[in-house]
DNA sequence: CTCATTGCTTTCCATGTCGGAAAGAGTGCA
DNA sequence: TGCACTCTTTCCGACATGGAAAGCAATGAG
C-alpha cells in the first residue's frame, strides 16, 4: 500500500508557497499596499517575472493590482485582498504548524 | 532597470523549501528518529516519491538513512543529520522573517 | 532450492513550473 | 510622430514532480 488517511492532512496553498509569491504576499501583508517596482526591488526578481507572479496571484483572487496614472506616470499598486490575507494567514499558519510553531 | 540591491536578500533553501521536504524536515525535527513507512504515512506520499524526496536531502546532507534489518523485518529510519537540523532552523527562521515572524 | 513477500529504489514518462530575453501594448510628453 | 516609461505577454530551454511499474535485496514459506 501506499497511503493512509494521516489525520494530519497537509493544507499549503500551492498558489503562495513558492518563494517569491511567498515573499510578495509576506510583503504586501504588512503593508496596505506598495507599488509593482518597490515589491520588484524587495523580491529581486524581473519587471517580467513580477508579473508573471502578480498574475497568478491575481488569478487567485489574492492581489488586487490598482492602476493609477498619477502624476502623468503610471503607477501599479498591489495590494492583498481580503481571501488573499486570509489564504496568506492560513499558509503561514500551516507552514508553523509544519515546522513545529 | 530591473533590479536593486535589497537590503533583503532571499535566504530559502531550495532544497528543504518544496511541501513535500519541508514536512519531511518538520516531522524529523521534532523525533530524532522515525521510520520510513511512518514518514511516508505522515506525508501522505508514495513509496516511490518518499523515496525520491528522502534521496535529496540525503544528496544535500540534511538526512540519514539508517537499514536496519531487525527482527527479520527491513527497516529504514529518518533522521536529520546536524546540518540538516541547521539548515531547517534557518529556513524556518528565514520564513518567519519573510512571513513577518 | 524456489517462489512469494516485504520494503524500499530506480527508471520511464507526461505534465508543470520557472526565469530570462525580447517583443508588445497603453499612456503621456516633446 | 517619435520617444520614454511601465508593466505584459510570448517564446523557450531547463528543470522538478508525481504516478506507474520494473528492480533488488533480504527473509520466510513450502
Amino acid at each position: 500500500m501506499t497511503s493512509a488517511p494521516t489525520g494530519t492532512p497537509p493544507q499549503f496553498d500551492g498558489v503562495i508557497h513558492p518563494p517569491p509569491r511567498l515573499q510578495i504576499c509576506g510583503l504586501l501583508a504588512a503593508v496596505d499596499t506598495m507599488e509593482f517596482a518597490a515589491v520588484r526591488d524587495a523580491v529581486g526578481v524581473s519587471d517580467s517575472v513580477l508579473s508573471k507572479h502578480v498574475k497568478q496571484l491575481e488569478e487567485a483572487g489574492y492581489v488586487k493590482a490598482s492602476k493609477a496614472t498619477i502624476a502623468s506616470r503610471q503607477r501599479t499598486s498591489l495590494s492583498l485582498t481580503k481571501d488573499g490575507r486570509r489564504a496568506f494567514d492560513a499558509h503561514v499558519a500551516e507552514l508553523r504548524r509544519i515546522t513545529g510553531g
